[in-house]
DNA sequence: ACTGGATAGTTCATATATGAACTGATAATA
DNA sequence: TATTATCAGTTCATATATGAACTATCCAGT
């Protein structure tokens, strides 16, 4: 009977957000192909920027940076430093912890990296006027919100 | 001199789109734990949903829907399946293809899991009224289309 | 029927991501 | 000072994701 479907019928807001979420997949897919040429992952990309955003940040901050796990951003710098895109160097102050910086190759390979991103969001963005783009932004910003207090009411730390 | 930060200024409409990629990350972060007590990932409800869309379909035609490669869903279905969530029957209209089914089992982790994601996104579209709701769809519409234009111009088939 | 090219799926190497267990250094306190 | 907590980073097991190489099947043109 056709209630079935009813009963099953996505939530409201549903179809607006798998188009987000296709959106999302298609700027990676772009961004990836486009920073290919320059032997960097979207992954590796973002590393740089962070580095770069603040030269010396620890590993911790560098996770929390990016939000992801400490093991995760362990792998990411031992290869990017393979590639002799980035240091680890000792930190005075604490001998637990180690100073990110960015090698010269490194700054030189982000600024291209970061030219390339900067085209990608420019083109999204180029569907929207300036209004528009104000209001997406607030859009955003209380989506973020009310997802931010969810994750904090199940204990949001980790 | 500060024209140096004037050269590396974000794009127009940079700062939105990072919110939406950190909406993103807290959206994959809140689902994957309330899928966790039914022992499902995030990438394994998409599929159980997928496959419950159109029963039948192939492993292709779910790489497809789901926009990834084949042999990511080739491991996917091996575990699904030895969760007995998912079947493979052989084609009888091509032994080269298999016709994925859901179990019973399937079936009922399915309801739950789909209700938990739709719990999910009503809690994030609950800060947008009606109207935003709608202007929020056009604009990723349109952003879409921008991508996908972006994409086929690099020959975006694959 | 035969051959060559396309298609469906698997397997492999590699990168990314998480969480748990571990090591070593630091901080807090008894 | 000795003990205990905590913190930074690594390593391991596992899942997800890609692309390339491979197998088996199917189909088109001869």
């Amino acid at each position: 009977m056709s209630l079935d479907k009813a009963s099953s019928a996505p939530p409201r807001g549903y179809v607006a957000w798998v188009a987000g979420l296709r959106n999302h997949q298609r700027y990676l897919r772009l961004l990836s192909r486009l920073l290919a040429p320059l032997g960097l992952s979207v992954a590796q990309h973002e590393v740089l920027q962070a580095i770069g955003r603040g030269e010396g940040l620890t590993q911790q901050e560098l996770a929390q940076s990016l939000q992801v796990v400490k093991s995760n951003i362990s792998g990411l710098l031992q290869r990017l430093e393979k590639q002799r895109l980035v240091s680890r160097e000792p930190n005075p102050a604490d001998a637990r912890s180690k100073r990110l910086l960015l090698t010269d190759k490194g700054h030189r390979v982000l600024l291209r990296s970061s030219a390339l991103q900067a085209r990608v969001v420019e083109t999204m963005m180029s569907a929207l006027d300036d209004q528009e783009l104000a209001l997406n932004s607030e859009f955003n910003r209380r989506v973020g919100d009310v997802l931010d207090a969810r994750l904090r009411e199940l204990g949001g730390a980790g």
